[in-house]
DNA sequence: TTTCGTCATTGACGATCGTCATATTTTGCG
DNA sequence: CGCAAAATATGACGATCGTCAATGACGAAA
């Protein structure tokens, strides 16, 4: 844990931030709040909070890309979710009875702001505007598990695995030429498959169907794809 | 909408009720919020709110039960969540934009605790201790629909289905005799396929399955099982 | 009671998925 | 550069699911 940097606004990026300037009227609470933020990077594979430890407060994060995935007691886990720059994570446990019941893992180098708990708990559970704010996060939480529901319902599995691709590019995508994208696959193959509820080798077989209609190219970690016509494969196929 | 019922505690099934007695801290402005309480009485079928309209406030169901459902563009819907008593909905939209994303219908005769938004607006939004009540809603729906997605990735239809049966008749499950119970299946076969994510025709194969294991046998909407081995049931299944 | 419409079940068949086994590629390290 | 371990891909096969079509059961209204 590094400590505190306390000149100007540690994160610009933060949705925290950025909502201070949208709403004015609760930016003194907001840049309080600021004022206890530190920055931490994350270096690939490095692990912010484990599963079962105690939440230590609040995080944004600013770049790279978040696992949240939750360990059984038969061994097995599931990746929960993906947190991308802008998205608050540790709420939950914040808000409910303190203790992690997710780990996260950073998959790309990433930086997090950190609010931590025993710096603000009481800004952050006595203010009503602030409690709004985390409560907004936890809201948009849900209505990305209700879309997730709503496409393991409607899309097939190829669709969905569409989808999450385009998700990735646009924010992992590095140049565009030629009509052409390309990312560094920022997940694993097992990862892919967990996202999406199959196994590794029916995800295998997802990517070479996908390859196979000629929308992207996937080669180990290297992502290849057309810039416009993918982005209406969810809607095209069939 | 009926007028409100201002004698006592209107609701004293209700979460709202209830945990005002456990935090006594917080119980005067509870108490106030107690006041604007508006019991609703819903038969079967009706629908609490429509998706698309505007948020009236928050509901806290009592008895009975309620099916959350989004109406997509293409005319398909999707049956979200089912809200047993005790659970509050209607604070995603309130805390949100405004507007219902789902639609509300009891599948029940119910009963709920209506907050009107226009009566305490201010008490919900301002008081700290109320917006923690209601982030600690969105929580508790965060981790149900985690719950869910792990479900999904890690049982079988089979057991997801038995899961949700065994559930449905710890709410709704009437005598118990001879070691059998027995309940008046509150959701249609589409619903109960819809909320599994499966075709109707494959629900109704799952189902023969499960009789055919003799765990459980279902007449049109009379469901009758075991008491004890189904409780295994989601374990036992390989 | 009869009729009609809706809901539910059943059958058949093609497509997809999971599992196991095996090959191939990639990655990390000496 | 080369090797070993891990990750990924492929093949085969049984099980399950979706789709379409047809049948059957149930309830409401005449």
């Amino acid at each position: 844990m590094q400590s505190a940097a306390k000149i100007d606004h540690p994160c610009r990026q933060c949705a925290f931030y950025a909502e201070s300037v949208w709403h004015p009227v609760e930016q003194d609470s907001l840049r309080s709040l600021a004022q206890n933020f530190v920055r931490r990077d994350l270096s690939e594979g490095e692990v912010l909070f484990e599963q079962g430890t105690d939440n230590r407060g609040v995080f944004c994060v600013s770049r790279g890309l978040i696992a949240l995935r939750t360990h059984h007691a038969d061994g097995n886990s599931t990746l929960l979710r993906l947190a991308y720059p802008g998205e608050v994570i540790g709420f939950r446990s914040f808000l409910g009875d303190g203790q992690h019941q997710t780990e996260a893992r950073a998959l790309t180098p990433s930086r997090v702001c950190t609010v931590p708990r025993s710096a603000s708990s009481h800004l952050l559970q006595d203010n009503p505007a602030i409690m709004k704010q985390l409560a907004t996060r936890c809201v948009r939480e849900i209505d990305r598990t209700h879309e997730r529901i709503c496409s393991a319902a409607t899309k097939t599995y190829k669709e969905q695995l569409a989808d999450l691709l385009m998700t990735l590019m646009d924010h992992h995508g590095e140049q565009q030429q030629k009509g052409q994208r390309h990312m560094r696959l920022p997940l694993s193959r097992s990862d892919l498959a967990d996202l999406l509820g199959v196994q590794p080798e029916t995800l295998s077989r997802l990517i070479k169907r996908l390859e196979k209609d000629g929308w992207v190219q996937i080669k180990g970690r290297h992502v290849t794809m057309l810039s416009h016509p993918l982005r209406d494969l969810s809607a095209s196929i069939g």
